[in-house]
DNA sequence: ATGTAGGTGGTTTTT
DNA sequence: CCACCTACAT
């Protein structure tokens, strides 16, 4: 093997070695969980720059998150350096000190990998609408420029909101916009035009969506913004019809990469497929010289589909990109798994046999046994939250002390994480949650960044609308109403209205000092949008705005935080600036707009909580998922559905191989869904599919100590409501037991009483304070001292 | 024009 | 339970 090409190959299986030293033609990698196929891709792209001295200008490579894109490059970056090492100083790159490591990884990163193209679908082809949106010809006429705004998905509901209210002038109860939003998302996914739809509208209800579409893309042309479906479809639609820029791209980029092609969707095929053979049909095209298309994925972790991905994508791939020379090979399988136990492996092989539409694969195991999979049943989700709680304190007392890292919880909807989050508080256990709330939708952020994407795009209504008033200058509804109306009147976008000084006396009067603030600020903040970058700018308009003196005024809790977050925001952009040169305004609000959870730096020593479907691609020493019950996980929506069954399926699998040593699982027997009733649930159909000895069945858990504490004196509200509640003091004892389901609930304890507690041993009860609700214990324990505790509460019995 | 009380309705998963 | 919306009071 080539001397110089010895780092790329070193410490690659044989399968390994295949996928990389793959040059040209189409190859499909099946790479299973923790296989390496991270490695694949990187080293196979150094192995394109190095051997086959391809220029970095000439490779596309896809990835599903921009973290994946950031941790990618930054391996790319290290590969190249360590031959550049053995060129420039002639000495292993190992042996190097740290400020020459950096100056070569610099040195690669600005020089040699500039043109490199790699990230996430929608960031790769917004970049691409950057520079030819303008020549895109509608059917209908409809343009839009470069500096275009991105809309998120409130901004595309709001959007589809005001056109059902204004436009249409239907009632938004009978026709929901999210609804509405989500049939749009659809055929847009699908490739259909708004009159595609009303040609294949079969009744009232279909049809009304084809004339939302149709407006809703009016609106968006007018605002001059994209939402996340155009930044894919426009791209199609703009190769298609222009064989000119299809060629120009075609040309550019020779060797295009693809990871979790699991989880592609039509239109992001149809671009790889566009951008490979520079035809809208590839099975014409034969000529794979000096060309390739690397896929990798996974059938079993395809998990989007709601998101209209469709694995059958990728085992069509061969068929596709059919290539004529027999002696190539088209598909690679790597499938020994160096990240878990093999019984974790062997759980996760038995639970995915379960499903019908797989490509042959298994999963190897390389790695010993190690621990039966713990399996516990609890009580209810708090008591759940608790035995998990306990589990890591346990844990990270032997052993692995405090390496709060090590420890992941997972779980299928965002809102299971709450009452996880109190038991952690409860015991100071540090985590952070990803998902929820992004850092870009927080309110305070999503204003700032509304001005920043207003001043550079002055067609963007909805920006405009979230800031003419914020902070409050005394525009009110009236006013606002009167300026939209106008604005359709006359076909103008609302800035051209507002920015009319005789217009708005005449039309507003009396109530118009606060537009003509606003106008002014504007006109103000965009002299200096071309001497500043981002984070100067965000400087200024939170100062020059009054929005950050509005917030030190306030000086509430709430106000602080939403200081120290724009403080962030800032940081952000400053952060922005340093890893771009260009560091431009555009590109800064398309990070953000497109940045996801997942791209999270991961914060050090501290336990991770997230969705099952934000683990993808991460691993972890010790995995706990809450929440395996049939209706939660597998969700209700699945129960009847076999396809959206194996979807579930696969997301167990995910979950499953998350786990490097431990997978401990949970299902409580009663749940309360959303703080009202209890509903008892059946454990997951996919627990019974592992294979029992596999598991380690853990005696169940009561209510633990800590959160039923944590209620108690987090929940006043809830507290207070049953005290006064009539039958409270009618049967003080009853609702009481009705809220605490305590082990010792309803016992009358006596000073001298002997007791046992599950985890502070035996004991004996010195004191008594209070009585009914109120009532507390002192007890005096064998080995840890003497300790005060709700006896109701507490997981005590009498010995 | 702005604030707040009370009602309503909603849960998968996300770029 | 909570976020959002509407209706009424200031």
């Amino acid at each position: 093997m080539d001397q110089t090409a010895n780092h790329i190959f070193r410490d690659l299986n044989e399968a390994q070695i295949d996928a990389v030293r793959h040059f040209t033609g189409p190859l499909l990698v099946i790479a299973g969980a923790g296989s390496g196929k991270t490695r694949a891709l990187t080293h196979r792209i150094a192995n394109l720059i190095e051997t086959h001295n391809i220029d970095p200008y000439n490779i596309l490579a896809v990835t599903f998150t921009n973290k994946a894109a950031r941790e990618m490059k930054e391996r790319l970056e290290i590969l190249l350096a360590q031959k550049l090492s053995q060129n420039q100083f002639a000495q292993p790159w190992n042996t190097l000190n740290q400020a020459d490591q950096n100056l070569l990884r610099n040195s690669i990163k600005e020089d040699k990998l500039k043109g490199l193209w790699m990230g996430t679908f929608h960031s790769l082809f917004s970049k691409l609408l950057r520079f030819d949106i303008e020549t895109y010809q509608d059917p209908e006429g409809l343009t839009w420029n470069k500096h275009f705004s991105i809309y998120d998905e409130s901004d595309s509901q709001s959007l589809v909101k005001e056109i059902i209210n204004q436009e249409l002038n239907l009632d938004p109860k009978q026709y929901e916009p999210k609804k509405i939003r989500w049939a749009i998302s659809n055929a847009k996914n699908q490739c259909l035009s708004p009159k595609d739809l009303k040609k294949e509208a079969e009744n009232h209800f279909e049809n009304i969506i084809a004339a939302c579409y149709e407006r809703y893309k009016e609106a968006l042309s007018r605002n001059n913004a994209l939402d996340f479906d155009d930044l894919l479809l426009l791209p199609v639609l703009l190769l298609k019809q222009n064989s000119q820029i299809r060629d120009n791209w075609h040309r550019r980029f020779k060797h295009i990469l693809v990871d979790e092609y699991q989880d592609t969707n039509q239109t992001q095929y149809e671009l790889i497929k566009l951008l490979t053979t520079n035809s809208e049909d590839s099975k014409g095209f034969k000529n794979w010289d000096n060309r390739s298309i690397f896929v990798v994925g996974d059938a079993d972790q395809s998990i989007y589909s709601f998101r209209a991905a469709d694995f059958r994508i990728l085992i069509g791939f061969q068929k596709d990109f059919d290539n004529d020379s027999k002696d190539q090979i088209s598909l690679v399988k790597l499938e020994e798994n160096y990240r878990s136990s093999s019984t974790i492996i062997e759980a996760a092989n038995q639970l995915i046999a379960n499903n019908t539409e797989r490509i042959d694969k298994v999963l190897k195991p390389t790695k010993e046994k190690g621990d039966l999979i713990s399996l516990t049943k609890c009580d209810d989700e708090i008591s759940e939250a608790d035995a998990i709680t306990q589990k890591i304190r346990s844990f990270s007392s032997s052993g692995d002390k405090k390496f709060w890292n090590n420890y992941a919880i997972l779980y299928r909807t965002n809102a299971q994480s709450r009452v996880i989050e109190q038991s952690l508080n409860r015991w100071n256990i540090p985590y952070t949650i990803f998902g929820g709330l992004r850092f870009f939708d927080r309110r305070e952020i999503k204003d700032i960044i509304a001005y920043l994407r207003f001043l550079v795009n002055k067609s963007d209504d909805i920006s405009l609308l979230r800031i003419l008033n914020v902070p409050k200058r005394g525009i009110g509804k009236t006013s606002i109403q009167k300026l939209s109306q106008l604005s359709s009147q006359l076909n103008l976008n609302l800035w051209e209205i507002i920015n009319n000084k005789e217009t708005i006396l005449s039309l507003i009067g009396r109530s118009s000092k606060g537009i003509l603030e606003f106008s002014n600020l504007i006109n103000e903040l965009s002299a200096y949008l071309n001497n500043y970058g981002p984070a100067k700018l965000i400087q200024l308009i939170i100062e020059k705005s009054g929005y950050l003196s509005n917030l030190l005024t306030s000086a509430t809790e709430e106000s602080e935080e939403r200081r120290r977050n724009l403080l962030e925001l800032i940081n952000a952009a400053t952060q922005y600036q340093e890893e771009n040169e260009l560091g431009s305004i555009e590109g800064f609000l398309e990070t953000a707009a497109l940045s996801s959870e997942a791209d999270k730096q991961q914060t050090n020593n501290r336990v991770t909580l997230m969705t099952l479907h934000n683990s993808k691609g991460l691993e972890f020493n010790t995995v706990f998922i809450a929440g395996l019950e049939q209706g939660l996980f597998p969700s209700y929506r699945s129960l009847d559905n076999p396809f959206a069954l194996e979807e579930e399926r696969r997301l167990c699998y995910v979950g499953f191989t998350r786990a490097k040593e431990r997978l401990l699982l949970y299902h409580a027997s009663e749940r309360r869904l959303w703080g009202g009733d209890r509903e008892t649930s059946i454990p997951s159909i996919f627990l019974s599919e592992i294979p029992k000895d596999l598991i380690k069945d853990e005696k169940q858990q009561y209510g633990g100590t800590s959160l039923r504490k944590d209620w108690h004196l987090e929940r006043l509200p809830r507290i207070d409501r049953v005290e006064s509640n009539t039958m409270f003091h009618k049967n003080p004892k009853n609702a009481v037991r009705r809220i605490y389901s305590g082990p010792a609930a309803g016992k009358e304890w006596k000073i001298k009483d002997k007791l046992i507690h599950t985890s502070f041993g035996k004991g004996e009860i010195t004191h008594i304070f209070g009585k009914g609700s109120k009532i507390s214990i002192a007890v005096k324990f064998d080995k840890v001292g003497s300790k005060i505790l709700d006896p109701r509460l507490a997981p005590i019995r009498a010995i």
